[in-house]
DNA sequence: GCTGTGTTCAACCAATCAGTTGAACGAAGG
DNA sequence: CCTTCGTTCAACTGATTGGTTGAACACAGC
């Protein structure tokens, strides 16, 4: 399942540390200890954060002598930008025909933003 | 600081079953209990998992007597997609750089900056 | 061959998390 | 009033997580 994928790279990013590496990796690759440089941890837990990172398909390792040279995989984000679009836009239809039965059943001026109508409306 | 929240709503969206009640949300509004019925969980678990996406800002919770029906906050995605479009693209720019530096100088090493020592087909 | 550097493995610890049950709360309705 | 329904709070549990240290592994250079 692609499900499984999505929550390890939703809990991926979910921790700071990771998030910036990924940021970093996406200025230039970057060996572990390269990255761990800039945290106050040690290079074993930073080696943990790129398991987690390549576990969900963000990170790649490569070989480069003794070094472990990682490269931030793209793709992945797709994953999670069209799991994202679909809601957001899907919460975005539902916003706007809200409004046009708003509009359309009450013609009253309602022309400020009306708080949460509770459900019911959607059959 | 916004930091705080993305790490909130990725940790929220990392799993499966927060998903699937925000999918769900996605379609209409909902209550607590309606949102716990297709789960084999009991309704106090499902209440956390509402706490978990309220406090990462992706839901609010109105009252209509004694029900607290949750409506999806759709504007927090963009916090989301905003970091993740930033970073791919990053990645993305980088890569279509490489390739132009690989298809100019062919086969030759480069020594100003950070060393492309990259995996893949360079071995 | 040894030694040094870079990285990971293994065991452990404290904190957080997802789930449970039991009780309490707030509002509607007999 | 008292009950019932929907929801949350409180306390507890087992699993996972992010961190540690110490050892092991994989090369490169002497």
């Amino acid at each position: 399942m692609a499900e499984d994928q999505l929550s390890r790279v939703f809990a991926a990013l979910a921790d700071p540390t990771r998030r910036d590496m990924v940021a970093r990796l996406a200025v230039g690759d970057a060996t572990v200890g390269a990255l761990a440089a800039p945290y106050d941890v040690s290079v074993q837990a930073v080696s943990k954060h790129i398991k987690v990172l390549t576990d969900a398909g963000l990170v790649s390792q490569t070989r480069d002598a003794q070094r472990r040279p990682c490269h931030l995989e793209a793709e992945v984000f797709d994953l999670m930008t069209k799991w994202i679009e679909r809601y957001r836009q899907q919460a975005q239809e539902r916003y706007e025909r809200l409004d046009a039965v708003l509009a359309g059943v009450r013609g009253e001026e309602q022309t400020t933003h009306h708080r949460h109508r509770r459900q019911g409306a959607a059959s």
